[in-house]
DNA sequence: TGTACATCAGTGAACGCGCGTTCACTGATGTAC
DNA sequence: TGTACATCAGTGAACGCGCGTTCACTGATGTAC
């Protein structure tokens, strides 16, 4: 049966919030199109007539999940007038570990988009590139620049790498040592605030 | 036909010395059991004679893709006097990040040992243990403790985190944005050592 | 505003394919005499 | 040392299943009059 058009332009998002969920859980090879439709409550039958393929899926899908927390870390850097510490703590959080469907894209897709090219891995190069210029842009003495130096790039690449790096310990660490993970996280929430501050 | 005992335990473990590899290269999820007796240049119908399952056989490659990685990093404290810069450059090299089948499992198989509980992140989770406990146990300084305290663990978890997610980073972007994923392994060679060395 | 009909979003069965796993078979190995 | 035979490592066909994708169909939407 037909549905409104306004109707079918929210299935299409519905599809694709699903995705962008199901994908940062278990990987894009983890998730058929049939489960995505079917979690976002309809058949597999419709959704080429949403999507060329699974792998447009995915590019979109990964667009989208990027966006909010590319958004969060700008307003946050924002807020606390360019320091970084409060979105480094939230970042390094057990619920963020155990969330990974509402969380940053980059600890599960970047692996995926690292296994060959094509529109995945455009998208995430993407946000990856917006990560590192948000970071970058500002310094740990709240000024803001269009055009950051050696010195705020290197801040920004060390701070995110220790953070996709840490979340990803921690997540492969969480069931067979829990401490172990914790302790990860509280280790890096200390010594990245210290790092982005100093140097 | 039969073949004799040596040969028989030389094509278990050539099984899954290319489990490893293209473990590293996929992701678990990503090979399959054809596939790899294939490479190693046997027919499917015999795998189950060596391994309980594909879950096996993941364990078991994971943890003979920690040991030689592992024995090296080991290997080069020692000569080094404690010294991890060499290892920190090393592993932040181009080479690496386009060979990861004969890498530092880490980079592929967290994700996959995040996913779930089980046998692979077991292994998984030893492997990242024998890293950190690699690197907590070396001070920059030259000398050795069997007993690392706080700050030993600290640079140890930002120090493997970073080179973890510096790999990914690179991996992710190294064909949309291949001069940016170079810029990201270079300035984690700068900036880690120098993070070894004066904290 | 009301009716007749073309459009097309979503359904559900079907496709070929590769997956992990099983199994009857083969024939060289290795043992018993 | 030589022969007879049980063992069992590896083969290749087959299993049920889920994958991505296609397609004839349905029936509400939205348009033409």
């Amino acid at each position: 049966m037909k549905v409104s058009k306004e109707q079918s332009s929210a299935n299409r998002q519905a599809i694709l919030e699903t995705a962008a969920r199901l994908y940062r859980e278990r990987g894009i090879g983890g998730v058929g199109v049939a489960e995505i439709t079917r979690e976002a409550g309809f058949t597999h039958g419709g959704f080429y007539g949403h999507f060329d393929s699974k792998e447009a899926l995915a590019a979109e899908a990964c667009e989208l999940a990027f966006a909010a927390p590319l958004a969060r870390l700008n307003a946050t850097l924002e807020k606390h007038e360019g320091d970084a510490t409060p979105y480094i703590t939230n970042y390094l959080r057990t619920q963020h570990r155990d969330k990974p469907g509402e969380g940053c894209p980059m600890p599960t897709l970047a692996i995926d988009a690292g296994r060959e090219p094509g529109l995945v891995s455009d998208a995430v190069t993407q946000g990856i590139s917006g990560y590192l210029k948000a970071f970058a842009s500002h310094r740990p003495d709240g000024s803001v620049t269009e055009a950051p130096e050696a010195a705020d790039k290197a801040r920004a690449v060390v701070v995110l790498s220790a953070l996709i790096g840490g979340m990803v310990l921690a997540r492969a660490t969480s069931s067979a040592a829990p401490a172990l993970s914790d302790e990860i996280l509280a280790i890096l929430q200390e010594e990245l605030s210290t790092f982005w501050k100093n140097g």
